[in-house]
DNA sequence: TAAGAGTACGAAAACGATTAAGCAATAACA
DNA sequence: TGTTATTGCTTAATCGTTTTCGTACTCTTA
């Protein structure tokens, strides 16, 4: 291995020169300089980045912890989004990214204990199981840490604004004409079920609409099934709604096989929403209602928040970042005359 | 930060042998051993990777290049699918994950060098421009790689079997009864697209189809609108096909819009198929007949011969590793008599 | 009892980098 | 000419481990 000894010896100074003279200080005539920096290219040099970690106690690498749960993993779209922005933002600013795991050198060790080992300078955390101590312990350590889609007290987060999204979306809908609009809502007690459901109540109360308690129901994310059981539910109400917004983009498949099934036509016999915005969202005809969220804006963000809290601790505050979700007012939602 | 060195003076022993006392080794007492431990763990020591990397050489640690050209990045199905795998596997048998990219610290490095600095101990290439020369020098390099999808002559290699793929494929659309069958193939020079051309050409053969020229036709992966236009073509063609294969599940949706449009029905009017088992493929009604690639499994395959390559250099061969695809016959493939 | 074996530990070097402090030579200035 | 600055480099310590070798002690055994 070519270290800094290899082109002292080769240039017949010291290695503190050669350390410097890489490193550009000013303290090194050009002359010298210019001989360090061509026979470390020509010897085909490399830092060394466990020995400079060690020293100057920098790592330039920050932890992801990627705990998806519908276990999906990596293949979450809206996640891997999420992911994709922050790995290719934090490369932009010459940080390294690696995943937190719990088994390294197959000893087990917490999450924050994988950080200190592996001298993370900062942690994102793109999905976790909040309610696991060990990623508690994480959110409280002495590590910069910034959460998506979720809050901690001393966490920066970045975080869709579900509250506008269902909003927009809503009042899109109304927009077209509906009044009878029913919501079949994710189910778990995340931050955003939560202010998905509180704004849809909210816009509508806003709006003046009555919505009666059977239009609201509780499905999961990203399973059909449910939500086609659901659906056929809704489709057998006395007075049925005109419009359904589902969980998200792959749930409303279910509804919609259902609906076809019905032989009903979307836009022309009953209205579909969606949310996420997902490729295929907008491959299937009619294109899909949809709210986009932003999930590679969402990882840059979170990205460049993390590391400039690691750069400039003292001047970083813990944030709450929103990104806006755009509706994709796609064909499948119709127009009612009133 | 709590060090070898605090144990030690916490303990009255040296470094050494606190060092020894927690590796486990057999010239430390028990008594000793139990001591050290004791004060370790009140002390929340926990070790440092870099010194320690430093020092063995070791860094447990795989680079893992993912460089997805389509611009869909890690939100790409099949490839998230086999980074989840590897990653999986990778932290099941000790090892962490970091991507490799080429601008670390703001310097513009190349892939082989960012794994030298990095100390990584094999590499993973889940998708790379292999006509880039930076990848040449790693695959060439003198650390481990597998790759995936790929073949190059001294890299271990895991790769769906597409050979396979395609006849079963083409076999079981055959015994739906289906003779003309026209194949619209993804658009690149890679084994995937040879592979799965040259067996669509191998089997039909061997069927003793005669297949006409017009029936094979070049798209592009994951692309719907080329699908969609070669679908009307085909269509229009004075003898068009029964059955028209896609290049994957994603650009079949194009064709599908364009079969429902003009109000023709799958699969009593024509079937269609696609590739790779997607989600959304089996959500559609009707589902598709598809051939499932076991992402997951090719990920933790290749994680698997990596870290075996890394531990017992000597007894690991370059293999080619197949995995084999399953055929989902789904609905979206008629029957006809003949 | 003396030699040899075994046990339990310590001293010190090493991994590859960074950096504070020091020092010699030259330049600048009164 | 003597004093002070500046320049350009070296020395040596340090980061937290691991590991080789040495040593002191105890225990066997002939």
């Amino acid at each position: 291995m070519v270290s800094l000894k290899t082109i002292a010896e080769k240039c017949g100074v010291s290695t503190a020169t050669v350390s410097k003279a890489l490193n550009d200080q000013k303290d090194i005539s050009e002359e010298t300089k210019r001989r360090v920096r061509k026979t470390a290219e020509a010897l085909g040099y490399f830092p060394n980045a466990a020995a400079r970690a060690l020293k100057t106690n920098r790592s330039y690498n920050i932890g992801v912890l990627f705990e998806e749960e519908a276990g999906r993993g990596l293949t979450h779209e809206y996640f891997s989004g999420v992911l994709n922005g922050l790995k290719v933002e934090a490369e932009k600013l010459g940080y390294d990214i690696t995943f937190i795991n719990t088994c390294l050198e197959k000893r087990k060790m917490s999450y924050y204990e994988h950080c200190r080992y592996r001298n993370f300078e900062g942690v994102a955390i793109v999905c976790a199981d909040y309610s696991d101590p060990d990623v508690l312990e994480l959110m409280n350590g002495d590590l910069p840490v910034v959460t998506i889609d979720y809050i901690h007290h001393n966490c920066t987060a970045v975080c869709s604004n579900n509250i506008q999204g269902i909003e927009s979306l809503v009042k899109y809908i109304y927009g077209q004409g509906h009044r009878k609009i029913a919501y079949i809502h994710g189910q778990d007690s995340s931050y955003v079920t939560k202010d998905r459901l509180a704004s849809f109540y909210r816009t509508t109360d806003e709006l003046g609409l009555k919505i009666p308690e059977e239009y609201i129901r509780s499905a999961e994310y990203l399973e059909t099934k449910e939500a086609a059981r659901q659906t056929k539910e809704l489709l057998n109400l006395e007075e049925p709604p005109t419009c359904i917004i589902y969980p998200d983009d792959t749930s409303l498949i279910g509804g919609r096989n259902v609906i076809t099934e019905l032989g009903l036509k979307i836009p022309e016999d009953i209205s579909v929403a969606g949310y996420d915005g997902t490729r295929i969202s907008q491959l299937l005809h009619p294109k899909l209602a949809t709210i986009k969220q932003d999930a590679e804006l969402i990882g840059s963000e979170a990205a460049k928040r993390l590391i400039s809290a690691i750069e400039k601790p003292r001047t970083t505050l813990v944030e709450r970042v929103v990104i806006e979700g755009t509706l994709i007012p796609g064909q499948s939602v119709g127009t009612i005359e009133n």
